[in-house]
DNA sequence: ACGATCGTCTACCAATTGGTAGAGAGATGC
DNA sequence: GCATCTCTCTACCAATTGGTAGACGATCGT
């Protein structure tokens, strides 16, 4: 065995539920996926609600680890270092893009799991707030609500990677050529949108 | 009878589609709720998949008709007429955050269904593009690929208002005066986005 | 060599799913 | 008065759901 048939089932569901939505997936389903029945997923996950708690923190880490790491290598003006957090987050969501997805569909889950998910990010949206809020006094972005402007920047940034039929309908086509052109779409936009008057 | 129940059941249905997705309500949900037995749904809408179909229909129909309605009556800067679709978008997805869920549930819809709402939506889409297109080529907008623009700004507007969690992140509530700043402070920030430099 | 543990399996189960068949109540038309 | 039509209902159905019980072979420590 190449990787191990747990890790192989949190894969699977990653990209199913994030895809399509935790209740629209059966345990049937991402067993099919994997290659094994049923009751071997639900050997190594007591109930489906323990399979997407730790699918939940598997896509947390990973982003925040992303991010972070963007981050770090980052310069210092505040535009370049959201052009940064932009780029680190755009090339996962466009390989996985079930990661921002299922990030996304926390607005559905039950509470105590959306809550549960809040938590693990909650650093991470912090950090952001307050970095965007000593910038805004600096000058050096423009002013506003901090808490509001991290949100819509995040709505922008996982609702333009996770709804491939608003982009179709622009006649949009997921190619290399129209990814990059995507990307640097997106962060002019911000840049513009966040760059002081 | 005050209203027919098949108003009844399509009105529940939306409401229930947009906050939950297609795939996790059911169709005795849907009947509990309108108060009547699955059956009676059965009645009025011979599939489940007919059930989607016209519910799709009737949130576009209806955001068409506001969006319609705000342009007639917007003015002549494309600034104002951007302003004035958001504040028109934005009451009818705070009063019935169901309505644009449900448009962005198109993406994880089979892909007959997703063409159907694309044709629907389609006009909006393509009078939205050659407007930017025209206004950016009078300098009176920010310069870019208008067909990714228009995608951009939608994907803001139905993030920031479908996505109650990011807000609760953010430490935002629900609360009318509350309302009013993110309305303000998301209007900001198309401007900001699409203003010319 | 042998018992224990691990990982996957087959065989079930009750509840729920979307959907069919058809009964019966009420209004309507003639 | 009676047949017809409209609407909602009860009674089912097969398939699928998440989950339980336990058999079976492989691997392991001793």
């Amino acid at each position: 065995m190449v990787r191990g048939t747990r890790e192989r089932i949190l894969e699977a569901a990653l990209g199913l539920f994030g895809t399509r939505g935790v209740d629209a997936v059966s345990l049937d389903e991402i067993a099919r996926v994997v290659g094994v029945r049923k009751q071997t997923v639900l050997y190594w996950f007591a109930t489906k609600d323990d399979l997407v708690d730790e699918v939940l923190a598997v896509a947390a880490a990973e982003l925040v680890i992303v991010i972070d790491a963007a981050l770090r290598a980052a310069p210092d003006d505040p535009l370049d270092r959201i052009d940064a957090v932009v780029r680190a987050a755009f090339r996962p969501a466009v390989r996985r893009p079930a990661l921002l997805g299922l990030i996304r569909e926390v607005s559905r889950l039950d509470g105590t799991q959306a809550a549960r998910l809040r938590e693990r990010i909650q650093p991470l949206v912090d950090r952001a707030v307050v970095y965007l809020g000593a910038e805004m006094d600096a000058g050096r972005l423009r002013s506003g609500d901090p808490r509001l402007v991290a949100a819509l920047g995040y709505a922008t940034l996982t609702g333009i990677a996770t709804e491939p039929e608003a982009l179709r309908a622009v006649g949009w086509q997921s190619t290399p050529a129209g990814l990059r052109q995507l990307r640097d779409e997106l962060r002019a936009f911000l840049r513009a949108a966040l760059a002081p008057p």
